[in-house]
DNA sequence: TTAGGCATGTAAGGCGTTACATGATTAA
DNA sequence: TTAATCATGTAACGCCTTACATGCCTAA
């Protein structure tokens, strides 16, 4: 799904400055994808330039602390966009791990640096298991919910593999060698 | 973890047509990663202009029905270069759900097309299993095993998800409207 | 004879990251 | 006063995909 058209749907149930939607996506969305500055705010003129969204400036008096903010709200002509292109998205899933494939070819590595790649991964889930635990459950649709309880099970499923079986691996390993 | 580096870790084990690489990566180590022709004859190509692998040029006869083959094998300098590059690496995991995002804003679908894009997953799921219960279990490392063991134990709770929650899913969001 | 596998490669373009550039406000 | 947070943006570069270009061999 293009960084453009999640935009739309984020700014589909509520307006945000494009700062807002970065801290969004990389804190409550985290689980379905990320988006750097770099990316965002070019995102967001591209889609202000095709008249998906507009924006109003919001000066400093008025948002708390803030300078020159920048507030876009979703068009009407931006709804019907968004609603043909998420009719397009198939289910396609995309992992790409370094975890595994450092494992993979972990001939290559000390029983040390393997024990300290499944400490690091296992360390990065439970961080990631507890930031999906205290999102909010209610005030939320079902599909956003079980996209939550979907990476929560993964997850999950994810930490109890390392515990068991990835601390038997590091023997394994050592004694192959 | 880059593709140059990852082609160095497969020569590693066995000299390869850069075809056959193609053909490793995206049936046996599709669980690790991608790659299509546009990006590994260009990387061959690379690591071989720094002298990291060599290749030899096998003709027709030998070959077994194929023309202009070039087999690639890394050298004293490729091993070296791979043994730096797998301990820079991080336990980063990188998950790019389509899947996920639309479901998350799934209130723009219909109830038809949020069954269609999980019967999809699950079917796709069902196809990554066999796959990766069909790989061999001997003659590989335990680092290999592990890899395999690993997102079998993600895909296996991702189907037991959608077969549970999946199908109840469909008709939550379908009184919601 | 035609579809599919074997085999190598280029070109254009997409989509993103990191680093840079700037500057105000606020809390320790 | 210094670090953090708020706030917007550009430039360079990385890494990949898709589509194109070519051609041979084999089995149905």
């Amino acid at each position: 799904m293009k960084l453009d058209v999640f935009c739309l749907g984020i700014l589909l149930q509520q307006n945000y400055s494009g700062y807002e939607i970065h801290r969004v996506i990389n804190t409550a969305l985290a689980h379905l994808r990320q988006a750097s500055f770099g990316a965002l705010y070019p995102a967001l003129n591209r889609l202000q330039a095709k008249g998906f969204i507009s924006s109003e400036a919001v000066p400093a008096e008025i948002s708390n602390g803030s300078l020159g903010k920048k507030v876009f709200a979703i068009t009407d002509k931006g709804r019907a966009h968004f609603k043909t292109e998420i009719k397009k998205i198939t289910a396609a899933e995309m992992v790409n791990s370094d975890f595994l494939s450092a494992l993979h070819f972990s001939n290559n590595l000390t029983s040390n640096e393997v024990s300290t790649l499944i400490d690091e991964r296992l360390a990065d889930l439970q961080k990631e298991q507890r930031r999906l635990l205290k999102l909010p459950s209610t005030d939320i649709s079902e599909g956003q919910r079980f996209a939550i309880r979907y990476t929560l099970s993964q997850v999950s499923a994810a930490i109890s593999f390392l515990k068991g079986e990835g601390k038997a691996i590091q023997l394994l390993i050592q004694r192959q060698r």
